[in-house]
DNA sequence: GCTGTCCAGATTGTCGACATTATTGACGAT
DNA sequence: ATCGTCAATAATGTCGACAATCTGGACAGC
């Protein structure tokens, strides 16, 4: 059991802790066996990190990430990922190259099988390889904290018909041009496939809005 | 004045506070007349901002960017800003474009008379107009952590010679594709443009090293 | 019934004191 | 002379207490 920053940061991120739920120092406190004040340096630090709102005499919030802000964060990941998939395809290594193609073996199963959140998980994971393989420390900085952020959106995009297919197909593309080396057809492989992602994140709250009436009448 | 948090941040962007600096939360609080408590809290907004480094029981230090940070972090900049500019080409009023118009006039002005820090000045606020134009919170409060994390390398890329001239000419660019609305056009221009911005940074830091022998022998 | 005021409880903000931990320099052994 | 040990010092980490502030509900006036 860490620190107060990565126990809250995990129950924040996992979901225990709904967003706009109220964060109140001493029960937090309490509940996690820490002092009031290594609670209240956490909070700081997860609202720099945009994950909870202090507001000054008024206590701490889960932040509520609004289906706006949810879109915005996709369009900053899909121009940073574009940037380290290009930057991927002249340095990974073959190891590297390995490593996701057994993703994209492990994918495909998955999509055979219809487990859409597996898939998702090793979705995730093919992302990370390629991080790592830009070797980008402020990219990725950036993106880890982006991602915790849009965890909640997470796993909406695979409910869509045939999305998943799709997907394998575009990750397939992305592999391709980076075994191949190839600069501008990593970057417009990732590109492509995060305005899908984009698109479809975008229909899932459309879908969202069109169902759930919070006033049934 | 503001809060220690503010007072801080201004000193260490500002450069009063030096790269590598220790921080000793006593001296802190006496010199700016708060308390402890509330320097701790503003070193910790800072260390996770990046302006400073939190080592455990060994206090803070003024965040010392590598020369390789120093480029990743204009990547990352050019990755967002082209972004931005595609979205303004479509949002911007007339009255953004008056505002980057005049911009543009009193560039060419400090062009003219040689003034290359006045120059950098108006370069800076004509990149924020076009975030305003874009309209994203998000990728607006990255770009500006960013920045205030790259600012000691500012100004070394105007020393390069021929250099505010060609940059001139790249924001014009910009700023014509911006009046037409023309999507694609906006963003391949300030790619371009932050690409230039780019190398000169690296030229910058070669002919440093050149330059500044540390063992003069 | 509605609105505004005021009080009680709860919560955050700040301070001072003390425990814990690194750093520095002296000192002695090899 | 060099290295390791150890104490003195400085700075950070943590806690408890109290002050300042907000919240929600009771209550009086209209």
């Amino acid at each position: 059991m860490g620190d107060p920053y990565h126990r809250l940061r995990e129950a924040i991120v996992s979901g225990q802790l709904h967003p706009n739920e109220r964060l109140v120092e001493s029960a937090i406190a309490e509940r996690i066996g820490a002092g009031r004040t290594a609670v209240r340096a956490a909070l700081v630090r997860l609202d720099q990190e945009g994950l909870v709102t202090l507001e000054r005499n008024r206590g701490a919030r889960v932040r509520h990430i609004s289906d706006r802000e949810a879109l915005e964060i996709e369009q900053v990941r899909a121009a940073l990922e574009s940037m380290l998939a290009r930057r991927a395809a002249t340095r990974i290594t073959s190891e590297g190259l390995r490593e996701l193609h057994e993703m994209v073996d492990r994918m495909r199963a998955r999509v055979d099988e219809g487990d859409s959140i597996g898939y998702s998980e090793l979705n995730a994971r093919f992302h990370q390889v390629i991080w790592a393989a830009a070797d980008h420390p402020t990219a990725n900085r950036l993106l880890s904290s982006l991602k915790s952020q849009g965890i909640r959106f997470q796993y909406q995009t695979a409910l869509r018909p045939g999305r998943t297919q799709r997907s394998l197909r575009e990750h397939e593309a992305i592999f391709a041009a980076l075994k191949a080396h190839d600069e501008d057809g990593a970057e417009a492989a990732m590109r492509d496939h995060l305005a899908e992602v984009l698109e479809t994140l975008q229909w899932a709250i459309d879908s969202q809005h069109r169902t759930a009436r919070w006033l049934p009448g």
